[in-house]
DNA sequence: CTATAAGTGTTGGTGCCACCAACATCGCAT
DNA sequence: ATGCGATGTTGGTGGCACCAACACTTATAG
């Protein structure tokens, strides 16, 4: 490989946006085997946690646009991992709901994250692991709190 | 804001993929002052650090592709901060060039960027900081060097 | 020396992720 | 009741990363 200019190695910024390249190469390979998409992961997961949700409701758990949102639902409802109904307590609202499939397809998709996790940190020892994991949901929390 | 499933905050790919999400907005409001994009900076920083190159060197060294390349220094030619020539000892090769309008951009950014990454680690403290940035730099080198 | 491979610039296109504006519709608070 | 905010939906934008193909040039192998 060339060599990289300091100028943007020794940068925070640029160290974070080129391991998330790498972390979501890493991912998308992974999740194409169960033929699925990161929006879909994120919205299932909200599902299995907190339950039969709106669309806006995942949108805002999942950092997930409203419009987005309706593009991933009509895949997933494609796939029968979710269903849509409109909510019967409000007009315009829908109610998504997690399918058995959805339950299982989830799991699936775990399994490949863990690895994927395990693949993504490899050079580093299970105490750094954990230290760049803490360091990096606090730094993350700051910017989505105010 | 909304609750994020657990699922996810937990995972250092979601970590990483989201805070390069806040990273890559900040770096991106930073230059919009200066009428610039990643890609401009990254150029013009290779250039600075390791001197007129081929489009294709820059392309390696910066983690851009080729076609990509060809696309950002058309802009940075438009804005006179380099200069593009044909390498007299090959014949397709172009060499391309900072010039002193060039370096000048150069520093504007440096030093929207130097504010950038403060903004970024804000709530670490200085050994934090550069804890996460050995780290970060540690897994990145290592899915790099293969 | 010649056939082949590898490198270069360029065009044009793809996909993911994030985001915005506008609209019609519905619930709620004043 | 009226206006305000939330909701689903459509359609579009942009940055970044990437791929395929082409014309052409240099380097390499035989």
């Amino acid at each position: 490989m060339d060599e990289i200019p300091e100028r943007l190695t020794v940068k925070p910024s640029w160290l974070i946006t080129q391991l998330a390249v790498h972390a979501r190469r890493l991912v998308f390979d992974g999740f194409a085997a169960a033929g699925a998409r990161g929006y879909h992961y994120r919205i299932l997961a909200a599902l299995h946690e907190f339950g039969p949700a709106s669309q806006a409701e995942l949108g805002r758990r999942c950092r997930v646009d409203r419009s987005d949102v309706v593009t991933a639902v009509n895949q997933l409802v494609e796939q029968g991992v979710v269903d849509r109904t409109p909510d019967p307590d409000h007009g315009r609202r829908n109610k998504v709901t997690l399918t058995p499939d959805g339950v299982q397809q989830l799991r699936r998709m775990d399994q490949l994250l863990d690895q994927v996790q395990d693949d993504l940190l490899e050079p580093l020892s299970a105490e750094d692991r954990q230290t760049l994991t803490r360091l990096l949901g606090r730094v993350l929390a700051h910017h989505e709190s105010p």
